[in-house]
DNA sequence: TATAATTCAGAATTATATTCAAAATATTTG
DNA sequence: CAAATATTTTGAATATAATTCTGAATTATA
């Protein structure tokens, strides 16, 4: 399953920018969108789920109400056998990372987090982090000012 | 509107754990979920939309069949006046871009990019990039697997 | 060319969204 | 503290939507 083997045609792209831009689109706006019957729109969404096209409908939320003003972006050394993602599997379980990236390049993870300050972002590492063995040295970049923040896919066109 | 002056109680939150993740969730389900009249819920996530709590219901889709499969990190030095973000601006507006952080630190900013491949990454910088104008240097990072990506946010249990 | 597999439309049923008035609950303020 | 005001919730009504199923049409495959 790396994607080369699913076949998308013009109306699943179709499909998927509509529900990329608004989950929560009905079924039948889709249909009229695509001047199809509702059920045969509903058959396509489901088969896109079972494919795992559509991953998950999510609600993207404002951080600043929600107390989670801090984002950083930490660069991670790990000592992690090669071949194994051990540190990265462990960083995944810990709710405030939101990405974790095995880079190229000598830090090994790239890994993005947010909290409600620095100072929890302090707390985070000392009692999270530090207790996942193997990590050799961290570099914490801290965001200013987000300017664009979405997860937007650019879909092809037509075909 | 930074996020001080919205209070949202334990029921907000619920919506918005609920919401965060599965936002096609029905109001009607939500409803049960919540012990309340499918009425009352409504009204509040109305109130949600409307405070810029909620940003966005979307669909996540998996890069791989949607021929997405490069992702990259690029930290960039540009020539900025303080206090402006122009470069920052012009980046966001590129839709291969799908996050802009001006951050602390020499690079000035932190950019997410999506494209197909190395070669159509490398013509999305000699094309687009290369329009903009004060930026001064870029370091790419290739990410080679990700071991986690979501933007769910870590909401409060209660209060 | 026959057969199988997909995809689609339309009808029927079930469930949901939405609106509104009234009741209940909180909040403010004299 | 209590009346006044504002906010939130409920429940009923109705409009709209989701879902299932069947059969026809299209497309792919043997």
């Amino acid at each position: 399953m790396n994607g080369n083997d699913i076949i998308l045609d013009k109306v699943d792209f179709s499909i998927l920018r509509l529900m990329q831009e608004n989950a929560r689109i009905s079924n039948a706006d889709l249909a009229r969108e695509l001047e199809m019957a509702p059920s045969a729109v509903l058959e396509r969404v489901k088969k896109l789920e079972q494919k795992n096209v559509i991953l998950q409908y999510t609600t993207r939320l404002n951080p600043a109400p929600l107390q989670q003003k801090l984002l950083a972006f930490i660069s991670m050394k790990a000592a992690d056998g090669l071949g194994s993602n051990n540190v990265g599997l462990e960083l995944a379980k810990i709710p405030e990372v939101q990405e974790v990236h095995h880079i190229a390049g000598e830090d090994c993870y790239l890994i993005k987090v947010r909290t409600a300050d620095s100072s929890s972002l302090m707390s985070l590492m000392r009692n999270s982090f530090s207790k996942i063995p193997n990590i050799l040295s961290t570099r914490t970049t801290i965001v200013l000012e987000t300017v664009k923040e979405q997860q937007q896919l650019v879909i092809p066109e037509k075909q």
